[in-house]
DNA sequence: TTCGTGGTTCACGAGGTCATGAACCAACTG
DNA sequence: CAGTTGGTTCATGACCTCGTGAACCACGAA
């Protein structure tokens, strides 16, 4: 009795969202990728609807376009707009508000890697930092495992520290992030090699 | 009846895992970044525990240090297994097997981003593709939205292969994947301007 | 053979996430 | 003013993932 709640024996068919088949395919495809950048699926399918129609849009049409609920759509849009990608204008004579996509791919980019800077890769090099604190007073911590854990803390500094410059100067320039890139890859390099099994 | 299941009316306390502080926090912190990148959290903690002690473990006793259960460490050691972050081992004279970490911290990420490359990017690539393919047949698309979608494929390619050369080139040597990373970037940065406005 | 230990698989349950849709609020229109 | 439309919030429920612990298998020792 329970399961049928999911089946509301008769499809409603909400005016029918007239998305063309490669729109379905490709905001799919957003969904995605962003799902997997630890965002909402249906996160990623709004921002490419509004990418790829190219103009504003109302909460209504989006939902009609994705069949979404009202409220799902309020926020979804919500969260994408905190992000920056996706900017909410008012439209001359429209009372409605409309929303449109950042076109800068680039940025796009810069803007995922941010969000998940700020919530993870600084919180954990900060943890990392904290337990190279408290081995410091463990007398029976071995010589290799304080190597061990300085290579993890060092590793970890210098992503945290590539991401940092690469946003930085992504923001700037395009181009100067490849230098960013090279320069955090070279810090990177330090901490590839094995420990030495003799050491 | 059922819900007494879980909690035993008394805290079996197995044996008392003794991860000293410094190995919690670190563990943990491994966790929380391991867990962000898509996969479990305990994965995260189990090779960090085997990375930070330096020697072949058995499962009974990560089972033990942790605090996880039986068919949990077989599961969580069996899938770090299958990315070759962990190796499973015979040691001469015991019956049971041994775990060993990765060592090579260079090595890790490689295989982080396999795993990450052949679960989503190329298949996101492939859907792109498919919905450039669909949008030829249809007369109603736009030119400029015909740029996008072709921007969006080409930016998808970009990332694509600049990770499979990284991959490449960090399989042999890692400083060569310095210059992957620039070459790739490079790439990356055609893509990064907006469309502009008058086209 | 039987016991005991190491190891895997499986069904279940807890917990968390997400979308829904109703209730509610706000602002404009006639 | 009432009515309508746009927009947000919230409780609910569907769904999914993970860990548990029991059942089970394999194998070696006594």
């Amino acid at each position: 009795m329970r399961g049928f709640v999911t089946q509301p024996a008769d499809p409603p068919e909400p005016a029918r969202h007239h998305l063309r088949p490669w729109e379905q395919v490709a905001c799919d495809a957003v969904g995605t990728v962003i799902e997997f950048w630890g965002f909402k699926h249906n996160q990623g399918r709004v921002w490419a609807l509004l990418y790829l129609r190219g103009e504003p849009y109302t909460a209504t049409v989006i939902q009609r376009e994705l069949g979404l609920s009202k409220g799902g759509v309020s926020i979804l849009v919500r969260e994408l707009e905190q992000w920056g990608v996706v900017r909410r204008v008012r439209l001359p004579g429209q009372r409605a508000w409309h929303f449109e996509a950042e076109r800068d791919l680039m940025a796009m980019i810069r803007l995922v890697l941010q969000a998940r800077e700020s919530r993870v890769v600084s919180r954990v090099l900060a943890d990392l930092q904290r337990a190279e604190e408290l081995i410091r007073q463990d007398p029976t911590a071995t010589r290799e495992q304080r190597e061990r854990l300085t290579r993890m803390v060092r590793l970890a500094r210098a992503i945290d520290r590539a991401v940092a410059t690469f946003m930085e100067t992504a923001r700037l320039d395009a181009g100067r992030a490849v230098d960013a890139l090279r320069r955090g890859s070279r810090r990177l390099r330090r901490h590839s090699s094995r420990l030495r099994p003799g050491s």
